[in-house]
DNA sequence: TTGATCATGTTATATCATCACGAGTCAAGA
DNA sequence: TCTTGACTCGTGATGATATAACATGATCAA
């Protein structure tokens, strides 16, 4: 299965990654979170790759570079980023990716596209929107989400036309 | 982990249950599809239930009763559901649960309460709109979603309070 | 420097899901 | 009627994902 980028355009991406980086240094310290070295290095592996990434794909790197080797040492690097919102889980993959856009406020909408096995980030203010206003409708009080989407991106489905 | 209703409004179950697998077998009959013994059985025992059960609990259930013993027994009857739109899976539990609307055109939406592990189906027509808005913009064409909510559901969010 | 808390590592195990194969079923057409 | 092809269901085996439980070491505030 090909292992193609996080974002369906295309972008400077050594810039976005220590962007990133930097803002989640930042953010870190802001809320007394520890980014560890394994905690660290596994946020810059998951910008390396700038994909959806495994957590058993992510030991095996961590491992390579003189971190434990046994799962949790994975789990627990990637619960961490994941609590602190500076990656996402992506349920449908059994997977994790970078947050692109740590610090602001938002849950992810991810789209992926079943061709070339892509995922993006996307923004999802409106759907958050209209899903706080149906899960109310029901009494029910929205805490986090999980919205992904199935589908063909821009470029699989020109080239499939 | 106790294992709470399907909805969180009572209701009458007996009759909602039924209902649904009327209409079941009228869809089926209708797209050719067969609703054989094992799949009509594990239609059945999401029905009676009534909440999101895991693929290994509905094996064990299905086997007690004389099908086979083995996983893909319960996989393949669930598979079987879900492409027809009889029960969808919930990921977030890794579980599957009856659709309450099957054959009304409809991606589900997922209410899940961290309190008491109730899920309920809600309509997301709003949501699907804003979605597939979103994606647009992003160029992608939406063809499936998941969109599952982790909150208190009403009765919990009295009790707590 | 002591005690509380958190991080990291380990072994072991639990849970979820699929592969590969063979036998039986069923309906359509020669 | 007999074949044929698609589908179904069962099996054993394995793969993939995730957590439990526990020991050691780091960090930091009192």
């Amino acid at each position: 299965m090909s292992q193609p980028p996080l974002a369906f355009e295309d972008h400077d991406h050594h810039h976005c990654a220590g962007d990133v980086l930097e803002r989640a240094e930042a953010l870190a310290a802001e809320r007394g979170a520890r980014l560890t070295p394994v905690r660290r290095r596994a946020l810059e592996i998951l910008l390396e790759a700038h994909r959806a990434m495994g957590a058993y794909e992510m030991l095996d790197r961590l491992s390579a570079e003189g971190f434990g080797k046994q799962p949790p040492v994975a789990y627990r690097a990637l619960e961490f980023l994941v609590e602190h919102g500076l990656a996402h889980r992506v349920r449908r993959l059994n997977a994790f990716a970078a947050c692109m856009h740590p610090g602001e406020a938002h849950s992810p909408l991810f789209l992926i596209c079943r061709s070339c096995n892509g995922v993006a980030e996307a923004p999802a203010t409106g759907v958050q929107a209209a899903l706080g206003t149906a899960a109310a409708q029901a009494g029910f009080a929205v805490e986090r989400s999980t919205v992904e989407a199935v589908g063909l991106c821009r470029a699989c489905a020109e080239a499939a036309a």
